[in-house]
DNA sequence: TCGGGCTGTCCGAGGGTGTCG
DNA sequence: CCGACACCCTCGGACAGCCCG
C-alpha cells in the first residue's frame, strides 16, 4: 500500500538532487498550482482566509464561521465556502489562529528520565492519539531533569499557548516540581499515586504486583524477596507496597527490599547480594519477585554466575513483559503491561480535560497480565532441596 | 533620566489593553507588576514589546532591534532595554513572531517505526540538543508509516513554518517516501545510503560491521553466517554489505545472510532455521555476526534451546550494545553505538543547514566501538570439535 | 556646514478571532 | 445572515530628526 504511491511530484526541479532516479518523475504531476496564489516572485502562499473569501463570494469572517463551525450561516453558504476551501486546499495558519484566540491546538509532552521501553511507548502512542484528535505536540525531553529545566520547558510550552502539558516520567520528584510550577494550563501526569494538583493517568501497579506475588504464593513459594526500582519512582513505590502487604496477608515473612535502578546492572548487583547474605541461617529464597524485565535480567545472570539454579533453586519473575523477556535465559514469567494503551488512555484524559477541565476523571485501571514462563516453578520441597 | 516618565500621556484605562493605547499609569504602577501587565479581569497578561518599551523609554521598534540584534543601537540604549526585557521577564509571543517573519524556531521531528532504543536516545539527544540551542520541537511519531500519515506530518510541520524537518527512521521506504513529498523546507535525515535529496546524518554502519567481521577472523573463524534487520532498513543493508566484502576480502566463504525484524523473536527464529538445516554437509557455522543485540539473545535462545554451546561452538556477535547486552547468556560480544552523540550530530547539521543550506555537509563519521565480552571465543579446532 | 550613526514615528503586513450593527 | 471594525503581537521598510564630530 503505502510503496505505490511513494511517487510525488518529485520536488526540487532546481538543487538537483530529486529522487535519484527509480521515482521516475512518473506522477501527473499538477495539482501543485491549484494550491495556492503565486506571488510574483514566484514562490507559492498558502491561500488565506481571504483567498477563500473571494472564491466563494462572501466576507472573510464569513469564511472564520465556517471554519470554526459556529452558527449564523446559511447551510448553501456553508457549502459555498467549503467548496472554495477544498478548491483551494486552504488550511488555516496556526500561527494566526494562535495569536488571535489564544488557543493553539497544541499539548506540550514532557518526558523526564531514560527513554526505557515504558515511557517510549506510552510517548508514541499519546503522539499518535494526539495527532489523531487533530492536535499538535510540542516535545520537551530531558534524561536528568532538575527544577531549572522542567521550569523552562514549562514556560517555553505556556508561552506557546499549549492548551495542556503532559507529563511522562515516573519520577515523584519531576512530578513534584511541575506540580509546584506555576502555569496557567492543566497538567495531566502519569502517576501511580494521588497526590492532587494535576489530572492523573496511570496502570494499576498496586493490583499487578499483587498479582505477580499471588501467584508465586498460589504455586507453593513463602519466602519471597523483591528487588524494587528506585526510591522516587512512584511505581516502583507501589509495587513494593503490594509485594509487603500481599505476604503480609499470607501471614509470610518477608525480607528487606532491595533497591535497584531499573536497569539490568543494578538487578545484578542485587542477584550477587542476595547471594553473598547466604549462609546456613539466611538462605536464599525460593522466589524474586523484580520489578522490572531488565533487572530481572541482571538477577538472573547473577544467579548463573554463582550456579543458582532458575527456576529449580529460585522463581523469577519481572515486571512489564518487554520484548526481550520471552528469550531471556530461562525465558522470564512476568507481568505485561499495555503500554501503547496508557498513552491512549493520556490523550483521552487530556480530550476530557479540555472540554470541561472539572468534570474530568482519572484514569488508574488497567491491570497487568500475567505471563507465565520458565522462570517460575513450585519450589522445591524441604527433602528435595536437601537432597540436591 | 528614568525610566518613569518616558511614558506617553496616560491614557484612559477604558479601551481595553492593547498597544495602541495610552498603556498610562506606568509611572508608579511599573514596578508593582514586575512581572506583567495586570488586565482589568485580574488576568495577568503577559508582557509585550510596548511594555518593554515603555519601561526602557524607547519606542517599540528599538525594542525590535534589540530583540533580534540588529544594528543601528547605541550599546548604552541596548542595555536598558535589556534590563527592561529581564524586570518584565518579557518573552516575545511565538505566534506573533512566527506569523509575522515566517519564521518559528521550530524544528519538526518525525519519528518512524518502533520506539526501539537507538531512536529513542538519538531522538531524547537531539531533542535536549534543540532545546539547548533553543529551538522548540514539534514530534509527529508513527508506529506504522505510510504515504498518507507521513504526508499528514510533513504538511502540518509546514504549515506550522518549521525551519527544518528531521527524519529519525532507519526505513528506507519513510525517507523515500518524505523525500518525495513537496515541502518547502530542509529535510535532514538519518540514513545510512547517501541517495541525495536531504542533508544526511549517519553513523558509519559499514566500518563498524566490518570491525566487527574483521574480530571474528582474526580470532580464527572463518565460517561466519550473519543475521541480518529487515532488508528495508538501511542500516541493515550497510552491515550485510560490509559482512560480505569483509569475507570475501579474506577469500572467505560464504552463507546466505537471514533476515530478521530486528526483534528478539526473529533472531531466535534465525537461531532455529541455522540448526535445522545442519546436517554433516552443512555443518553449523563457527561464528554468527547479528545486525543487533535484540536479535542475537533470540540467537542465543536458540542455540542454548538446541543444546550448542556459545562461544563453544558458536560464537555470537551482536550490534548496539544496549544496556542488557552485558547481562545476556553470555554476555554479548558487541559493537557499541553512540546514539546520542548522533541525536546531537542531527542537531548540528540542523544548525547548520540553516545557517546555509548550500554549505551544509553531512555528518557520517561515528564509527561503532568493539566491546568484548563472552559470547565470542576462537573457534576449536578440527580435532578438539569433532572429539567432542 | 555637512555627513553619519542612533532613534523615533508611521505604516503595512501577517492570517485569524471576537463583537457590534 | 453577514459584513465592518478593532485587535492579537511582532516584523520590517520608509523616512525624518537629533546629536556629534
Amino acid at each position: 500500500m503505502s510503496a505505490t504511491d511513494a511517487a510525488e511530484p518529485a520536488g526540487a526541479p532546481a538543487g538537483g538532487a530529486g529522487p535519484a532516479d527509480g521515482a521516475g518523475g512518473a506522477a501527473a504531476g499538477v495539482a501543485a498550482s491549484v494550491t495556492g496564489s503565486v506571488s510574483p516572485a514566484g514562490s507559492v502562499r498558502a491561500a488565506t482566509m481571504f483567498d477563500v473569501a473571494r472564491v466563494a463570494g462572501v466576507s472573510h469572517q464569513t469564511v472564520s464561521r465556517v471554519l470554526n463551525n459556529l452558527p449564523g450561516v446559511r447551510a448553501s453558504t456553508r457549502v459555498r465556502v467549503e467548496q472554495a476551501m477544498t478548491e483551494l486546499s486552504y488550511v488555516p495558519s496556526p500561527a494566526a489562529r494562535t495569536l488571535a484566540s489564544r488557543r493553539s491546538q497544541t499539548i506540550g509532552l514532557i518526558q523526564a528520565g531514560r527513554p526505557d521501553y515504558g515511557p517510549s511507548n506510552a510517548a508514541l502512542a499519546f503522539n499518535e492519539a494526539a495527532h489523531a484528535a487533530n492536535y499538535t505536540v510540542t516535545q520537551a525531553g530531558m534524561r536528568d531533569f532538575d527544577a531549572a529545566s522542567l521550569r523552562a520547558a514549562v514556560q517555553m510550552m505556556v508561552r506557546h499557548n499549549v492548551e495542556a502539558i503532559v507529563l511522562i516520567s515516573g519520577e515523584r520528584q519531576a512530578l513534584d516540581i511541575i506540580r509546584g510550577i506555576e502555569r496557567s494550563v492543566p497538567l495531566i501526569a502519569v502517576s501511580s499515586e494521588d497526590v492532587g494538583g494535576f489530572h492523573r493517568v496511570a496502570m494499576n501497579q498496586y493490583e499487578g504486583a499483587r498479582l505477580a506475588v499471588e501467584y508465586l504464593i498460589s504455586i507453593g513459594h513463602t519466602d519471597i524477596a523483591h528487588v524494587a526500582g528506585p526510591a522516587d519512582s512512584m511505581d516502583a513505590t507501589e509495587r513494593v507496597r503490594a509485594w509487603s502487604d500481599t505476604l503480609a496477608a499470607h501471614a509470610l515473612p518477608q525480607r528487606p527490599a532491595i533497591i535497584g535502578d531499573w536497569q539490568s546492572t543494578s538487578g545484578y548487583a542485587a542477584g550477587r547480594a542476595m547471594i553473598g547474605a547466604r549462609d546456613p541461617a539466611h538462605p536464599l529464597p525460593t522466589a524474586v519477585f523484580v520489578g522490572n524485565d531488565q533487572m530481572a535480567l541482571g538477577v538472573l545472570h547473577a544467579f548463573r554466575d554463582a550456579g543458582v539454579r532458575v527456576p529449580g533453586e529460585v522463581s523469577v519473575m519481572g515486571f512489564d513483559d518487554i520484548p526481550e523477556a520471552a528469550h531471556f535465559a530461562p525465558p522470564l514469567s512476568t507481568m505485561r503491561q499495555d503500554f501503547s494503551g496508557l498513552g491512549r488512555d493520556i490523550m483521552a484524559v487530556v480530550l476530557d480535560v479540555l472540554v470541561d477541565e472539572q468534570k474530568a476523571g482519572d484514569r488508574a485501571g488497567r491491570v497487568s497480565e500475567m505471563v507465565v514462563r520458565e522462570s517460575t516453578a513450585p519450589p522445591r520441597t524441604g527433602a528435595a532441596r536437601s537432597a540436591r
